[in-house]
DNA sequence: GAGCACTGC
């Protein structure tokens, strides 16, 4: 079943008063569209501390009054939203159903609106119960729950409030909640019923992330069993419904118009073999041709962005030189570029120029830049695909589907009427994947396998899957876990697999900090677990520094230089938090220091953050360690320590070692194969190790090894873990 | 001699 809310043709969804004047000549007496004030947004975790920051003092100057004033004038901007002017049809929906999907395109305000709609029903009936709105990014949990706080007339954390790592704005009083997918599992962890809720609604389920597809899982069980009475929605940008719905026993679809602008579409006449060349004779012909507006193009990876920019750096004088078109000014966006690079993007340029971006998919889905009408679409995104077998995840270069191609193109169009460039063929466009394959099916899943295990399935081939990742998947998820001591003989969770599922952490980190704290090294580890599950910490200097950098975090992590990056991480981190912590002006004194070696500012306070809840929890966990795990403890160069202390990890990652062999290579001790030490580690260029443990295998052009520890052969012997081969058969037998 | 993107009581 499924109820079309407008008339309209779908391809069309500006009105003619919406549409833009059409500029007289491109590039005389320019007319160019005015910028909106601030429609950046970055995953910028820092943005959290802003927002709670500023709700507080408006807490104390904000009345009631004026926080009712503000409401009513929002009020009308919020009537002009599409799926307000459906509110009637579409409550209708959502009252008579269990579950409703439904497709809401950017900026039809379903985000907003629906969640508001849904809690004055509760209100006008007088139910019980709160509405939990889940996000995929912690960003716009925050952001919707400001927002629609404001248009509700409250203060944030009143009735509308938000809950995500780190920061939680919710009081009792709170009834209309928005959090992260993970935050909602944790809550699931703790209340296997969701007994708070009266309804959860699923938004940006087309983007399918391991954690959305869990969730839908966990509530599918929910409605077959102890919570008959939950009421689901799902809402989603594209056209996947049916999946969603055949899921919910066919729930309806009801279908609301987005407010974007008309969106121009090109192709190639042929196939390009050089991606990066055709980007930029694309860019260099919108410059000619097209009116003034600027360029969005989407690129697989860092190479190939680090290219085009330079390539486009050398010929824009010429090109501008040569007939009396705007300069271009080209900028690099990806996730591992320095913030103050990345903030670059986002500057409005002044003159007459162009601005072109060339950016990974974080500008996709993560990042909005203002001042795009155009896109060039390479076609391309890399991916991380988990091989469950090998154990090592590999990095390919793969098409996009067409769900993506659209995304990207409607990025032209999000303040004006754009065009989008795509090169490659109509033809080739149209055998493209309708959607990506979700992230699930190519994932490690032994996370979410524990936490299917603490949460008491024991059939978990035959659980409520969304997607099922597959038999092996599953399987050899169970075996690691088996390994990891998680579970047992008859794949039931241990008291070892409790805690490592309450930790925060990729289990095999959480088996680690177990570990460290039965042999008190618990603060130690902490510090450096606390590194490992932050994200680019360690930036990627440019080409040119990358020899004199490198040079100075050599030159500061004496045991470093032997024993390898997690014993560099300590040291560094030693130095930001004891040192640099200790003066007058602590903050300008990191900052520079974290300059002066490309680590990411923003990255280490969130190790702090990290290192805050895993002592809060460990503590919790651990009421039986023994003194002096408590006391924080910088790492000095006694071996006996380090050994320790790597000996911790070695039972979290003992299949991730390697051997040296005579001609200094290096051959994983689980399958033979050939590996080696990635670039970026400290032991690059070091020869002479034994052996090597290391907590990442990733296959790019060979197989590497990330964040490597030297590691003595006679550690693997007095290591002992759960064995393999017995496990494996055991495991599958009880299943 | 190299680095898609997110996220957790």
């Amino acid at each position: 079943m499924a109820a079309n809310i407008n008339n309209s043709t779908s391809s069309n969804y500006v009105s003619k008063k919406q549409k833009l004047r059409k500029n007289v000549h491109p590039f005389m007496g320019v007319t160019r569209t005015k910028r909106t004030s601030k429609v950046i947004r970055f995953n910028d975790s820092n943005e959290s501390d802003l927002v709670s920051e500023q709700s507080l003092k408006e807490k104390n100057v904000v009345t009631y009054k004026s926080l009712k004033n503000r409401a009513s004038d929002l009020l009308k901007m919020r009537k002009t939203l599409p799926v307000y002017q459906n509110k009637r049809e579409i409550m209708t929906y959502i009252e008579s159903n269990p579950v409703v999907v439904l497709i809401g395109e950017t900026g039809s305000g379903k985000s907003t609106q629906i969640p508001q709609f849904i809690l004055e029903q509760l209100y006008g009936t007088k139910k019980h119960g709160s509405i939990a709105v889940t996000q995929p990014r912690r960003v716009a949990a925050i952001n919707l729950a400001t927002r629609v706080a404001q248009e509700h007339g409250c203060k944030l954390g009143d009735q509308v409030g938000y809950s995500v790592r780190f920061d939680n704005m919710t009081t009792a009083r709170t009834r209309l909640k928005y959090l992260t997918d993970g935050m909602l599992l944790r809550e699931l962890m703790m209340n296997r019923e969701l007994k708070e809720y009266s309804v959860v609604v699923i938004d940006e389920a087309h983007e399918r992330t391991v954690l959305t597809d869990l969730i839908l899982g966990f509530l599918k069980s929910l409605i077959q069993g102890p919570r008959p009475d939950l009421k689901i929605i799902v809402m989603s940008a594209t056209l996947q419904a049916e999946k969603f719905s055949e899921f919910f026993n066919n729930a309806p679809i009801l279908f609301v118009e987005g407010r974007k602008f008309d969106v121009k579409q090109y192709y190639l006449k042929a196939p390009t073999d050089d991606i990066v060349d055709a980007v930029i004779r694309c860019c260099v012909q919108i410059n000619q041709c097209e009116q003034l507006g600027d360029i969005l193009c989407f690129l697989p990876g860092q190479e190939e962005i680090d290219k085009a920019v330079t390539i486009m750096e050398k010929i824009a004088k010429y090109v501008a030189d040569e007939t009396p078109v705007p300069l271009i000014v080209p900028y690099p966006l990806y996730a591992a570029l320095p913030p103050i690079q990345q903030a670059l993007v986002f500057a409005p340029i002044k003159g007459f120029k162009r601005k072109v971006v060339f950016s990974t998919n974080i500008a996709e889905t993560s990042v909005t830049i203002s001042g795009v009408k155009f896109v060039v679409d390479s076609g391309l995104r890399k991916v991380k695909v988990w091989r469950h077998q090998l154990g090592l995840a590999t990095l390919l270069t793969v098409p996009i589907s067409q769900a993506s191609a659209m995304q990207r193109s409607g990025r032209a169009g999000r303040e004006s009427e754009g065009k989008s460039f795509r090169l490659y063929c109509e033809s080739d466009y149209l055998k493209l994947p309708k959607q990506s394959e979700p992230e699930i099916a190519r994932s490690d899943v032994t996370s979410p396998v524990l936490m299917l295990k603490r949460y008491g399935i024991n059939d978990l081939l035959n659980w409520t899957w969304f997607e099922n990742p597959g038999k092996d998947a599953v399987l050899m998820a169970l075996q690691e876990l088996y390994e990891l001591g998680a579970l047992n003989t008859r794949g039931k969770i241990t008291k070892r697999g409790e805690q490592m599922a309450l930790l925060p952490l990729q289990p095999h980190l959480s088996s680690v900090l177990i570990k460290a704290s039965e042999v008190g090294c618990l603060s130690q580890v902490i510090d450096i677990v606390s590194c490992l599950s932050v994200e680019n910490l360690l930036l990627n200097p440019s080409p040119e520094e990358r020899d004199e950098v490198n040079e100075r975090r050599l030159s500061l992590s004496n045991a470093g230089k032997r024993y390898g990056d997690l014993i560099m991480l300590k040291e560094l981190f030693d130095i930001y938090f004891y040192e640099l912590g200790k003066s007058q002006d602590s903050n300008s004194e990191r900052n520079d220091w974290c300059k002066g070696l490309c680590i990411s500012v923003r990255g280490f306070k969130n190790v702090i953050r990290v290192r805050d809840q895993l002592r809060v929890y460990c503590k919790r966990l651990f009421s039986s360690i023994s003194e002096g795990n408590e006391e924080s403890k910088k790492i000095g160069e006694d071996s006996e320590e380090i050994s320790k202390i790597l000996k911790c990890f070695l039972t979290g990652f003992i299949k991730n070692t390697a051997i040296g062999m005579p001609d200094r290579s290096y051959r994983t001790v689980s399958t033979g194969e050939p590996i080696s030490i990635h670039p970026s580690s400290m032991l690059f260029l070091n020869k002479s190790c034994p052996g090597i443990m290391y907590t990442e295998y990733v296959f790019t052009t060979k197989g590497y090894a990330r964040n490597v520890s030297r590691i003595e052969l006679s550690w693997l012997q007095e290591v002992v873990t759960n064995g393999t081969a017995v496990a494996k058969q055991k495991i599958s037998s009880s299943k």
